[in-house]
RNA sequence: GUCCCCGUCGUCUAGUGGUUAGGACACCGCCCUUUCACGGCGGCAACACGGGUUCGAACCCCGUCGGGGAUGCCA
């Protein structure tokens, strides 16, 4: 019997942007295969363009990732026997590979310039043609000739000879049989002009000398990947196991991008989702758990579950609500505690602080305080970013007023003679300079309702607006016990006039 | 254009020859209720189309259409 090996997996993303949710849902499978293996999750950054690639990228992603919680065992910071993780710090390693592939004829010299290919392309699409790529005309040089242009100083870039014709295929993790006829295939780069590999090249330099085995990668990689077994076969090396995974889209079902909404990570977080959530969500785009269960699960329960069995081919659109929905469901599990530590730095960033003047019983400090305000929004804290808008009330007079609310609740001759009556009623019955109970001011407006001959409900509904700005809050009586009696006072003759 | 992949409610999906085609999000209605939310109950809504194969197709085959990807000295 075969003792499986541990597999070893990695997320190789390029430093040209911020951490994309596409780029995300990668690294998140990535690193589930090797949490639920047992394997090996590695972190490579593949920096080979040097146009492109930026420190403040670098970072990005780094963030992005400690974010979600997609912890490396080998790469930046991390380190790892396979280093270095950045590709600029291999460029001897490529450089090496390079000649042993050279010195076997496998690779050769490319002097054509880009806008010599351009002018070609043209040449043959202006006379009805097809241009099919790269068409090998430096494939042709003797050694000579080539020597010989190296020798003016000629810049040139290297490419790998590829059969003409065959087949060449592999059995996809998530697709099965995949196969590409090697007459469309064509002698790619592998090494530029600048000395820089191409992406083609390195992935599969380190790849091979990181001990990968499985490479998960988005299905917009297809149709490198037999060019990749190629260059694998040149070296004489056996390929990883590949997967290619479907491309998540916008609600459009068209290429995700900004116009659809936030695609970095660190969009969502601003946008207040959890990690939690968004890990969540990510693993049921284009996954399923199956038959039966609970969609809303935490990082330990889809590692559990985690089956490349189940990736979908089939590419998924990005829905919104439902990440809002997985959010609010994440949200709602939380403990107290754990709510309270998420909603502080809210509060506090909004400059807000408990007041004792305010008068509220168990509440002795702004935590305290905090705590009961959270526990009064119960289900309703399913958002982080409305959350000041929910309690807002509670920190100050300076609350939003709905207008439309108020008009309707608040501003007429009735409701500001029914708000008059309670204030006056309040004041009368519960004793001045301290806390008071929920169920004392229950008391005092049913009482005033009866008094005043009409429904609770009439009494109730403009103080909600008067006391909150809006038709909808936590329990009424809650909130004035959390006020406390003497800004409920204010606020009641304030909007009686 | 060429090559590759995909195609179940609007969306994410379950389903691998025989199911009243199930669940979730969204949406609608009812209940609960001092409002909102939560919760509970119910509803709307799908096998892209056309041919086969088969006693029988969402499931197998072919074609069409539709969507996506690739076609770089980007990754």
């Amino acid at each position: 019997m075969n003792a499986p090996t541990a597999p070893r997996v990695r997320f190789a993303p390029s430093p040209t942007g911020y951490l994309h949710v596409g780029g995300a849902r990668t690294a998140l499978f990535n690193w589930l295969y090797a949490r639920s293996q047992g394997g090996t999750f590695i972190l490579r950054i593949e920096d080979t363009d040097q146009e492109r690639s930026t420190e403040a990228s670098y970072a990005a992603i780094l963030r992005g990732m400690e974010w979600l919680g997609l912890n490396w065992d080998e790469g930046p910071h991390a380190g790892g026997p396979c280093g270095p993780y950045l590709q600029s710090e291999r460029l001897d390693i490529y450089r090496d590979h390079l000649k042993q592939l050279a010195d076997e004829g496998k690779a050769y010299r490319c002097f054509c310039t880009g806008d010599d290919l351009t002018a070609r392309e043209k040449a043959v699409t202006d006379a009805g043609g097809q241009w099919e790529g790269y068409d090998g005309k430096c494939r042709g040089l003797s050694a000579e000739e080539s020597a010989a242009l190296v020798a003016a100083g000629t810049p040139h870039a290297w490419r790998l000879h590829t059969p003409a014709e065959g087949v060449t295929f592999w059995y996809d993790l998530v697709v099965d049989k995949r196969e590409f006829q090697n007459a469309v295939l064509v002698d790619r780069v592998i090494v530029k002009a600048d000395g820089f590999p191409t992406y083609q090249f390195a992935c599969v330099v380190d790849d091979h000398l990181m001990g990968i085995t499985h490479v998960l990668r988005g299905d917009d990689h297809v149709s490198n990947t037999p060019f990749q077994i190629l260059i694998y076969g040149a070296f004489g090396w056996t390929p990883p196991k590949f997967g290619h995974m479907p491309m998540i889209l916008g609600p459009d079902r068209k290429r995700l991008s900004k116009r659809h909404g936030a695609t970095s990570v660190d969009e969502f977080a601003t946008m207040g989702i959890l990690p939690a959530a968004m890990v969540n969500y990510l693993a049921l785009l284009g996954w399923s758990i199956g038959a039966s269960g609970d969609e809303v699960m935490d990082v330990a329960a889809i590692v559990k579950k985690f089956s490349l069995k189940k990736i979908n081919n089939a590419p998924a659109a990005f829905d919104y609500d439902k990440l809002a929905h997985i959010n609010a469901e994440h949200i709602k599990r939380l403990s107290p505690a754990q709510r309270l530590e998420l909603a502080k730095p809210i509060i506090a960033g909004r400059g807000w602080a408990w007041d004792p003047a305010w008068l509220v019983a168990g509440a002795d400090s702004g935590d305290a305080y905090l705590a009961r305000v959270l526990a009064t929004l119960g289900n309703r804290f399913s958002s982080l970013v409305t959350l000041p808008e929910r309690v807002g009330f509670f920190y100050g007079e300076d609350f939003a007023i709905e207008q439309a609310d108020w008009d309707e609740h608040v501003a007429t001759d009735a409701a500001r003679g029914r708000l008059a009556e309670l204030a006056g009623a309040l004041e009368a019955a519960l004793p001045a300079g301290q806390a008071h109970a929920a169920t004392a001011f229950e008391q005092v407006v049913r009482a005033t309702a009866e008094k005043l001959g009409v429904p609770a409900g009439d009494l109730i509904h403009p103080c909600r607006v008067a006391l909150t700005g809006q038709t909808r809050s936590a329990g009424i009586f809650e909130v004035m016990e959390l006020v406390g009696a003497p800004r409920v006072l204010a606020r009641l003759r304030r909007a009686a006039g």
